[in-house]
This record gives C-alpha cells, sequence and structure tokens, in this order.
RNA sequence: GCCCCGAUAGUGUAGCGGCCUAUCAUACGAGCCUGUCGAGCUCGUGACACGGGUCCAAAUCCCGUUCGGGGCGCCA
C-alpha cells in the first residue's frame, strides 16, 4: 500500500487505485452519498462515498471536521466532479478524531484574529496560505544556502549560550546556567570574526538570535533566524556583492519553485538586475534634506525618513558608508573618511533587511574603538585574544530570514513569518 | 519606555444610555432536500473581559485592572 499525494493524483489514470492520508476538510452528506473534501500538505481532493461500497458509512459521515483519516479508492476523471477529479472511495478509515467546534475559523471564510490564530497555531498552520509562507522561506533558504556551498562557505554553529553582554547595543535576556548567570546570543558576530582567526575563510551560519528588546512593532521579533556570513581578505565590497548574488539565488529558487503562487501574492516581486544600486549615507541625507526633511548626520534614519528615501529606490539596494556612531565598535571606518565606515545596509524600499561592513582586524585598533565607544576591552579578552595572533582582514554581514520573506511576500506583520513568534509578550506556544 | 486604539456566542462582527430577555454571518446540534462542490432550506444552541462608579435606567458614559492591536522610541 503505497500512498498517494493529492497533488500526484492528476498524473494517474482513471480508474487506478490510490491510497491518500489527510484531514477531513469538509463534509456534504446527501441521502444517498456523502462527499468528504479531503486535504494534505499538497492540496485538497473530493472523495465520493456511497454506503454501498464502504463499510461504516454513517460512522464516516459524521466524524468531526478535520479529523485525520486514510482513504484508498479509485481515481475518477468523469465523475462531474468540479475540480475534474475525484475519488471513489472503497475503504475509509478514521485514524483520529478532531474536536469540534474549532478553536478558530479556517476554512469558514472569516479571518480570525491573529491572536487567535497564534494561540492555535498548529491549527492555523492548515491554511493553504500559511502553510506556503514556510515552504517558500524553506525554498529561499536552501537558494542562499546553496549559494554558500557553491561558493566554498562552510556552514558553521557558534555558541547561542553566551558569558557577558558584550557588545553593547542591543540589550541581552538572561538565563541561569548551573550556579552562573549567562546570556542567550544576539548574534554569532564575535564568534565567527574570531572564526576567520582559526583560518576557516569563508563561513556562514544560520541560527537564532535573541534581542532582549522591548519594541512591539511588525518587523521586529526577540528571537529571529539571522544568516550571518563573515569572509577573509576581503572588504565590505566584496562581501556586498556575496549578498546581492545571495538573495539573487534565494529568490531563484523561490521562483523556481514557488514562481506561480509569488507572482500572485506579490506581483511586484521580481529578480533584480546586478548589482543593487547603492548610494551613500551622505547622499541619503542631501535627498532628504531636498525634501525638506531635516537628518542630522551621525543619527541613525527614522522610519518616516527611510520612507522617503525608499521612494527613491525601489526594490533592493544598499546604503553605504554609514557614520561610525551608529556602527559596532568592530567596524572598520573609512580610511579616506574615518567619520564614516565601510559599512552598508541593504533596503527593500523602506524596510531594512542587512547590516554588514569590513570589520576592524587590527587589535590595538579594535581597542581603541571599544574605548570610544564606552565598552571595557577587559570583557572582550576572548574576543581580543583572536586578533593578537594573526587575524586576517575581514567583512560580513547578517540578514534576517524573516525579514527577507516578509518582504518577499509583502506580509503586514513579521510574526506571519515565524512559525511560533517570540516578541514583547509572546512565549506560547 | 511613551502615545493612540480596542475587548460582544467556538470564530468573525452589528449595536455605542431605555426600542437589547443583544444583530448578522459562520460554527455546533436536530431535521428536510439535493451528485454536492462557498451547497440550499427550517428549527435550535451559544456572548456584552474583570472590578468599581454615574444614572430612574449601562453592552453603551466615567475610573481602575487585565489582556490585545498599532505607531514611535529603543534595536548590528
Amino acid at each position: 500500500m503505497q500512498r498517494t499525494y493529492i497533488s500526484g493524483i492528476s498524473e494517474r489514470k482513471d480508474g487506478d487505485e490510490v491510497t491518500l492520508f489527510g484531514w477531513v476538510q469538509e463534509i456534504r452528506k446527501l441521502k444517498k452519498l456523502s462527499f468528504i473534501v479531503l486535504r494534505d500538505h499538497t492540496g485538497t481532493v473530493q472523495i465520493t462515498i456511497k454506503p454501498e461500497n464502504v463499510s461504516g458509512y454513517d460512522q464516516i459521515t459524521s466524524v468531526n471536521r478535520e479529523s485525520v483519516v486514510s482513504v484508498r479508492g479509485n481515481v475518477s476523471f468523469n465523475s462531474g466532479a468540479k475540480a475534474g477529479v475525484e475519488i471513489t472511495a472503497r475503504d475509509v478509515k478514521i485514524l483520529n478524531t478532531s474536536e469540534a467546534p474549532l478553536p478558530l475559523a479556517i476554512f469558514e471564510g472569516i479571518q480570525s484574529d491573529f491572536e487567535t490564530r497564534l494561540n492555535n497555531r498548529s491549527l492555523d498552520l492548515r491554511e493553504p496560505f500559511h502553510n506556503l509562507i514556510f515552504r517558500i522561506e524553506s525554498s529561499l533558504l536552501w537558494g542562499i544556502r546553496k549559494y554558500m556551498h557553491e561558493h566554498d562557505f562552510q556552514e558553521v554553529h557558534t555558541p547561542k549560550i553566551v558569558a557577558s553582554a558584550t557588545e553593547g547595543g542591543a540589550n541581552l535576556f538572561q538565563v541561569r546556567y548551573f550556579e552562573r548567570e549567562v546570556f542567550l546570543n544576539q548574534s554569532p558576530q564575535l564568534y565567527k570574526e574570531m572564526l576567520m582567526a582559526s583560518g576557516m575563510d569563508r563561513v556562514f551560519e544560520v541560527g537564532p538570535a535573541f534581542r532582549a528588546e522591548e519594541h512591539n512593532t511588525v518587523r521586529h521579533l526577540n528571537e529571529f533566524t539571522s544568516i550571518d556570513i563573515e569572509m577573509s581578505f576581503c572588504d565590505h565590497n566584496e562581501v556586498m556583492k556575496v549578498l546581492e548574488e545571495s538573495v539573487n539565488s534565494g529568490l531563484k529558487e523561490v521562483f523556481e519553485r514557488y514562481g506561480e503562487e509569488v507572482r500572485k501574492i506579490n506581483p511586484a516581486l521580481e529578480i533584480q538586475k546586478l548589482p543593487f544600486p547603492r548610494v551613500t549615507y551622505r547622499e541619503c541625507i542631501r535627498l532628504l534634506s531636498d525634501e525638506g526633511v531635516e537628518a542630522k548626520f551621525g543619527d541613525d534614519f527614522s522610519p518616516e525618513q527611510l520612507r522617503l528615501i525608499g521612494r527613491h529606490f525601489p526594490g533592493f539596494y544598499f546604503i553605504t558608508e554609514w557614520p561610525s556612531e551608529v556602527r559596532a565598535f568592530y567596524t572598520m571606518p573609512k580610511p579616506e573618511d574615518p567619520e564614516v565606515t565601510n559599512s552598508f545596509d541593504l533596503q527593500y524600499g523602506e524596510r531594512e533587511l542587512t547590516s554588514g561592513a569590513q570589520r576592524v582586524h587590527d587589535p590595538k585598533m579594535l581597542e581603541k574603538r571599544l574605548v570610544e565607544k564606552g565598552l571595557n576591552p577587559e570583557d572582550f579578552n576572548f574576543h581580543l585574544n583572536a586578533f593578537r595572533y594573526g587575524m586576517p582582514p575581514h567583512a560580513g554581514w547578517a540578514i534576517g530570514l524573516e525579514r527577507l520573506t516578509m518582504i518577499l511576500l509583502n506580509l503586514p506583520n513579521i510574526r506571519e513569518v515565524s512559525l511560533f513568534p517570540r516578541d514583547r509578550t509572546r512565549v506560547v506556544p
């Protein structure tokens, strides 16, 4: 007995016997026969059940919606079913029943609140679109991973449990670690740099990052998936190239697999020609001032300002050469203009996707930058040690997988792209 | 952290001082009908977040609490 997926039925011949597994999405009970709409992760199909063909007819046709069943039956292409095909059941087994009523509306033409959906996330994910989001995310990541492997990047896994609140900036979650207090890492940054000192040359990591920020917005999560790379003997320009190429590789994979669906969800999305436009931070300030909006050098752009800038650059573009005030201590100053850095953000319209930069590789300069940022170099000894015995010049970036997927599908809330989102208040389920 | 907004059946909503023993849809239950396919029809089930106050009268107005949504700030 071999399982057939619902999407595979169309390849069968009329009369073929198939065995399907799935959920009962709908039951229509008539006098002389009944119909079940059966769903698996590949689609839905109508099952025709006649009392004379199956045993346990009454029990089968009175099962609650969303119960799990197996169906053995024959493919029928000439049945009058609107979909053009249906299955004439020979044997239906109830594998597990579902309670009723359901705690949220999935197939009733009613849009439940996101809150209700998240409280019942496993049920919510049965809804084909919600499910599709994650298959697309998986393809996207696969496309990026493929690019990394093809370009000689080694996938690594750095610790998420770390000893000290090191990097300044974002707040860390404190957790108990036996008799000590430790932290959940906010980024693999320091570790992937240390791997440059170990001669790994090109690494990438896909893993969770934790931010104890009390933000309450549609684009922030307190736990998200970070795609990180670090690369030796290169500057920011080379990793920007890696970034745009890998993003395109991810998009290509998505279009190959889910092109039809994605074009429906977000018709504006396309694989953009390389290179993506580059605009410097200073140019952005000028651009804003031309529009009559004051922007002070040394400040980050506000959402409002990013909206204005984004209007000039539909799609992907880089904002480069950020002032050192708004960049982390490890960011390399631009040699011929040290007020700014060899850094960049990848943007999509008004939305920020990535931060990256060439890093400081000289331990003396790194120490100096730590002090300038008000941090204590002592706390960074584990990191600085890696720089004392021959650290190559290097650069890298980090991109949020959820942000990227959200932009791709033009979704209004990043939580849609997280299976079980962690935000300011939600830690369950 | 600041500002604004909200909470009515399982789900999603209408109502915004008396016409509310609260609308509609969907769900759920009973039945009728029909190769159905967003099925149709009939009947039924089911709710004003919590606590206080104002008022002759509160789902409706006020205060507090809890929970939620959005914006900003913060945020590699």
